[in-house]
DNA sequence: TTGTAAGCGTTATCAT
DNA sequence: ATGATAACGCTTACAA
């Protein structure tokens, strides 16, 4: 079923049929509805492909998303529903493209076999080399999250080190004077991951400022780890008062950790942090957070994407995400010991 | 950057250029040395557009996913994610498509604008609009899940009902007399979602089978939904001292109520169900239940899947995963009270 | 061993 | 208001 079967049996021109269905140039009515009978009676479609490579564009776009060997994140699956969401509003397929390193076939499919008309990318690295390839292409991307020097670069983040400084000061303005900062993975952190990153350089800067001992570790992104990492910090630190975490994933296991050591959150120990809504509020208590705007963020990813297609030569637009910290209940005054 | 281009600067036709890139003839070493050197110096990889128009075959699957409206579960990105791997694994890239119903504007484009040479339905009712569509156009398809009427359809799906009649025959055995089902939200349930009334048919019959008293509630899948939904049935039903579930998201909600009501786990209470392992390891204590087999089961499906494209002809395959009750510590006998 | 050319299904330019 | 046709970039049957 083509286009040519759909102008034969309309008695027209393939021309003819294209402009009726691209709309680009009057048909009259009579012929108009004659042509649209047949396209509904045999649900003809354009080939995609035809149409991309006669177009240029293939409507879709490309979202890179980390290698499933190690489970994703919630935080990450939000952002995969929330693009996906967003292009299908606007008529544009996503391709998915589970890639860590620049040598994925998989990524190199996307970029250099003009299967896209642009690329997201997840999970970014302060040096991160899927980034440099694609500037080196030409073609167009949005970053969620941002590498060192995201000059001249479309791109959207949270301002981790900003949130957790914020977190910080909340603290000590409840007398706090012991915290520890729950960061990502170490793995994650080693490969240069900017959250994980962003968050410790503000949790450092905020300590200092207000003249804090502050202790960091990292922390599996898991409830397992999150309760082994808490009971090992509350072990080698007694002195300590207060968390602020980025590891969302983490938090139902330092929940876990906190009761059994007996400790009731506020009155005992406060707790906060960056998280998605849903995490902060399954806390119990509900957490004093952050809330990372996950669907704005995946959908302003896709209009940055649609803007750098459409102006090829124009500067890049970035967006900073700054959200409240959300009070809850997991924070109080520092406790009388 | 075309075929074309490589051909000229390597001084030979465009056809060589394209048999040393598939290798479906033979060219002289020399030659394929110097084309070669070209490709790799441009970069260059054929234009997938033209070339899945010449081929009439796409290498990229379509994966149908319900629209993100309502959060996605853990359990429905892991099918997302295996099935990206396993389609990576095999040169293949995956589309998604954000569809509810028959009448989605994405769900169309994938399937009438030959954009994939196969899909992968995931969140299949009992009676499912896009099956039939599916059938209807001759695409080749695979469901995660199944209708109520699978007949020559390629399918993989978990055994629900023998699965939860196992865990209540297990309590059974335990001693226990009065057990509870927790399934899927109501609305899942009234459009006919195949695990939640499977999941009822399998504990009505077990139920009846072992002459104990059963009680059925349909769930939220969140853990607000399942702390209230515990809440309420141990107040309506004091007599109650086990659940069996499906609801994997509710778990947290369900162990906090319990907690709430001073119940021990197992001493005063038993739970046991069906979910994905993690959620099961991230029960306190550990849950006994079957494990779904996410992994497997989206590598299964785009196995069938090839096969299906394959071999267009031939009978379609299914698999039914019936995964053991795995023995952790959330049961134990019934408590005398 | 290599080259020539047709054709995949569209869209858009140029005619009429 | 409509039709004929070239071109998009590729693969492959046919020639040489």
């Amino acid at each position: 079923m083509n286009i040519g079967e759909i102008a034969r049996r309309a008695g027209v021109s393939r021309s003819t049929v294209s402009y009726v269905l691209s709309g680009k140039r009057a048909v009259s009515e009579g012929t108009r509805q004659r042509i649209q009978a047949v396209i509904d009676e045999l649900g003809y479609r354009p080939n995609a492909s035809a149409r991309a490579l006669r177009e240029g564009r293939t409507h879709t776009l490309g979202l890179v998303i980390p290698p499933a060997s190690q489970r994703l994140t919630d935080m990450q699956l939000g952002f995969v529903a929330s693009v996906v969401e967003a292009a299908a509003r606007v008529d544009l397929d996503v391709l998915l493209s589970p890639s860590g390193g620049d040598h994925d076939r998989s990524f190199e499919r996307i970029v250099s076999g003009r299967r896209v008309d642009g690329v997201i990318l997840m999970e970014i690295r302060l040096e991160d080399d899927r980034v440099s390839r694609l500037q080196q292409t030409g073609l167009p991307f949005v970053t969620i999250g941002r590498t060192a020097d995201p000059h001249d670069t479309a791109w959207v983040d949270v301002d981790y080190a900003g949130l957790i400084a914020r977190c910080v000061e909340h603290l000590a303005d409840l007398g706090h004077r012991h915290v520890a900062l729950v960061n990502r993975s170490a793995e994650l952190v080693a490969a240069g991951y900017g959250p994980g990153h962003r968050a410790l350089a503000g949790f450092t800067a905020a300590v200092a400022d207000r003249g804090l001992t502050g202790v960091e570790v990292c922390c599996g992104d898991d409830a397992a780890a999150g309760e082994a990492c808490v009971e090992q910090l509350l072990a080698a630190h007694p002195e300590l008062t207060a968390i602020a975490t980025v590891n969302e994933a983490a938090l139902p296991g330092m929940q876990r950790a906190l009761d059994a050591a007996g400790l009731v959150v506020p009155r005992d120990f406060s707790i906060t942090g960056v998280a998605a809504r849903h995490w902060a509020e399954d806390f119990r208590p509900p957490l004093t957070a952050a809330d990372v705007p996950i669907v704005e963020m995946g959908t302003e990813a896709v209009t940055l994407l649609l803007e750098s297609i459409a102006t090829p030569g124009a500067a890049r637009r970035h967006r900073l995400y700054i959200p409240p910290v959300s009070l809850r209940s997991s924070t109080g005054p520092v406790p009388r010991r």
